[in-house]
DNA sequence: TCCTTCTTTTCGGTGAACCGAAAAATTAGT
DNA sequence: ACTAATTTTTCGGTTCACCGAAAAGAAGGA
């Protein structure tokens, strides 16, 4: 029924609508996968055939409820592997994306399951990013993009996108964690521990922050 | 290079020769795969195009030193797996094959020696079949076939095949297990611990001694 | 040997997932 | 509002691994 490339598909547009609010298109889309748009094209008209996308020609393209479901699934199986061959495996979370991105197609429920009860069911992964339950629930809290959060708001660290480079070391340097709380000071301001650091430019549409 | 319908065709091509001397056919080949016969004419000419494997039209199969050498390093895959799978895990060996014949594709080098590792490089599965090295060598001990040994002769069990149904069971109720030494009594009599036992009329070609 | 039977190959065809080039639709600039 | 630039779709084509039907080759029996 699903395959490895419909469980890409669906795992790249829900990556895309879970911290941001905006549908993806069908260029990001063929962009982020690596595909030509023309690939594309063809590939959300048959996921939309089997109702989990909705695409009206030239518009955007979402999931469904059946389409979250499937790709919080999918989800739930990449961050499990990355958090198991992180902590039992030693890898470095530069290293671990590729081997999950195979063998997320590849293990089965049952030894995911097995998987999971040995890391004790984690409910984050090494990230900080939500793992979704078994059943499709995704617990996520309220959060609000660092561009978008008022001056004077203060909150916790629940993400930082790996897709900006340098960030997280820059983030790291001003011993800026997943999980320390800041208060935004400015644009690109934050106060940590009582202190003002100035992050990149490119650090506000990549920082999540508590709500 | 290598894909997985090319690593089922020489895992099943070595399969067939590890413990048997003939050569095996395409249509046995075919049967054992669950495939057409016409499939696998057409992949069979590409892989001795690959010079993986030797074969002239109407004749038998067999792996040229560079598909043994690829075929050792995916039973290799397989076996650990299957060893990681029941021991830590909890699999029973029945559940373990189609679990292990999935991972033997999408499983990295790197994480199959940490598991190698963790396992504490393990020279056996738990049927008692060899683990090749990593770098491709098989440790084979000399065996006969059951029905080769000549009356009298006494070794260890090295291997019973899980081909014929029943008699993993009809040895087990004797207290004949991998490892335990016997001797030839007669054509499918043994000597087990002084007593002699009777075995089905199919067992003779699906027990191995050691030489 | 000749004829039947069985095995293997040849041949045309399928579905999945991809591509590039060209056409169509949308969006943006002035 | 109209043209230019960009995005999206259409269309024909490719590769991989498979299939069934029919032809070709090998093997066995009288």
């Amino acid at each position: 029924m699903s395959s490895a490339a419909v469980d890409d598909y669906l795992k790249m547009i829900y990556h895309h609508t879970e911290w941001q609010t905006e549908r993806i298109t069908p260029s990001q889309l063929a962009s982020e996968l690596g595909l030509a748009p023309s690939s594309v094209t063809e590939m959300v008209r048959k996921l939309a055939a089997q109702g989990l996308v909705t695409h009206r020609p030239y518009g955007p393209i979402s999931l469904t409820a059946a389409g979250e479901h499937r790709a919080a699934a999918i989800i739930r199986r990449h961050r499990l592997i990355e958090t198991w061959l992180v902590r039992e495996f030693g890898y470095t979370w530069a290293d671990v994306h590729e081997e999950a991105e195979i063998l997320e197609h590849a293990i089965s429920d049952r030894l995911l399951d097995g998987i999971d009860e040995r890391l004790g069911r984690p409910r984050f992964d090494p990230h900080g990013d939500a793992i979704p339950d078994a059943d499709g629930t995704v617990t996520r809290e309220p959060f609000v993009l660092l561009a978008d959060a008022p001056l004077g708001h203060c909150g916790r660290v629940l993400r930082v996108s790996d897709r900006v480079p340098g960030l997280l070391e820059a983030l790291d340097e001003a011993s800026v964690d997943v999980g320390s709380v800041v208060c935004v000071r400015g644009p690109a301001v934050l106060e940590v521990d009582g202190q003002d650091v100035s992050l990149p430019t490119t650090a506000p549409d990549a920082v999540w922050l508590s709500a």
